[in-house]
DNA sequence: CTTGAAGCTATAGTTGCTAGAGACATTAGC
DNA sequence: GCTAATGTCTCTAGCAACTATAGCTTCAAG
């Protein structure tokens, strides 16, 4: 059994994050020790793995919860979880391509500009006017992080 | 002049971004019409536009709002200016180098699925196992957005 | 047995907006 | 001139996915 630290420490998460997981229903509410310390075993340890490996590759936690709630049908077939990575990998690519353009935007501005006074500054100038630049890369809609 | 749907209209920002924009001091506070209602000129529609086009290219508010300051003082030298453009630049290749590898690891997984039962699915299997990964694809720390 | 680390709850803050409620202003049609 | 439809006003609350703080209690080492 493991306590909530020792737990965060073996899945490489914080204990304050833990607690929020439990507390949005993405994890069980854990056992309790006497003094009423939460309490963790095997299962839990890989749930939590599991959590954090689809954080760090980029799914939102209610994609997370979805493939969550799959996983513990193993019978089930498995389409649906294919296609939540899919969705997953087609938002990568999207951000892939933006970033792409950003990346050549922004070596554009910092190779132009010669050091002078912000008046003849490269970037400064850039910025103010979309049409200096090359590339059509504008916000489309949404994102979030990874 | 512009009332603030117009102003937007013609920055492509919405209008309650504006508000917010000029309750956080990105923008000043504008001027009023007799019914209270905000008024602004060509000066207000480059500055928006400004932030907007900053925006698009990745650069968070804090960033944007030095940059503005910045672009205030046109006497003084741009490195500053700059430097916030190339740590904006570093930021998008740590995200592109990111994305590039949970990109791969997505597109193995969806590839080496052969679409069975959720006991023997290799997404969730990968996903509850990081060894079986190719990459190291880990979260290091922060990011955002763009 | 004491002390310091680790745990508990509950609340508020982060970033960059977006959505809603309910009241006033402006404009277009008749 | 009047009315209805927009547009704008303020204020508050909500989104994701945590992170931080405060003020407790519990546990483990010395
Ligand atoms: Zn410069
Ligand atoms: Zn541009
Ligand atoms: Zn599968
Ligand atoms: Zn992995």
């Amino acid at each position: 059994m493991l306590t909530i630290g020792k737990l965060g420490a073996q899945a490489g998460v914080k204990v304050p994050t833990i607690r929020y997981y439990e507390q949005i229903g993405l994890l069980p509410e854990a056992g309790r020790s006497a003094g009423n310390q939460r309490l963790y075993g095997r299962k839990a340890l890989e749930r939590l793995a599991f959590i954090r490996h689809a954080r760090d590759l980029g799914f939102t936690l209610e994609a997370i919860r979805d493939l969550l709630s799959l996983s513990d049908n193993p019978e089930q077939p498995c389409v649906a979880a294919d296609a939540i990575a899919r969705a997953q990998l087609a938002e990568v690519e999207r951000r892939l391509a933006r970033l792409t353009a950003l990346k050549a935007e922004l070596e554009r501005m910092v190779v132009q500009c010669v050091g002078g006074k912000i008046a003849d500054c490269r970037v400064i100038e850039v910025l103010g006017d979309h049409s200096l630049c090359s590339t059509d890369h504008r916000h489309p809609e949404s994102e979030s992080s990874p």
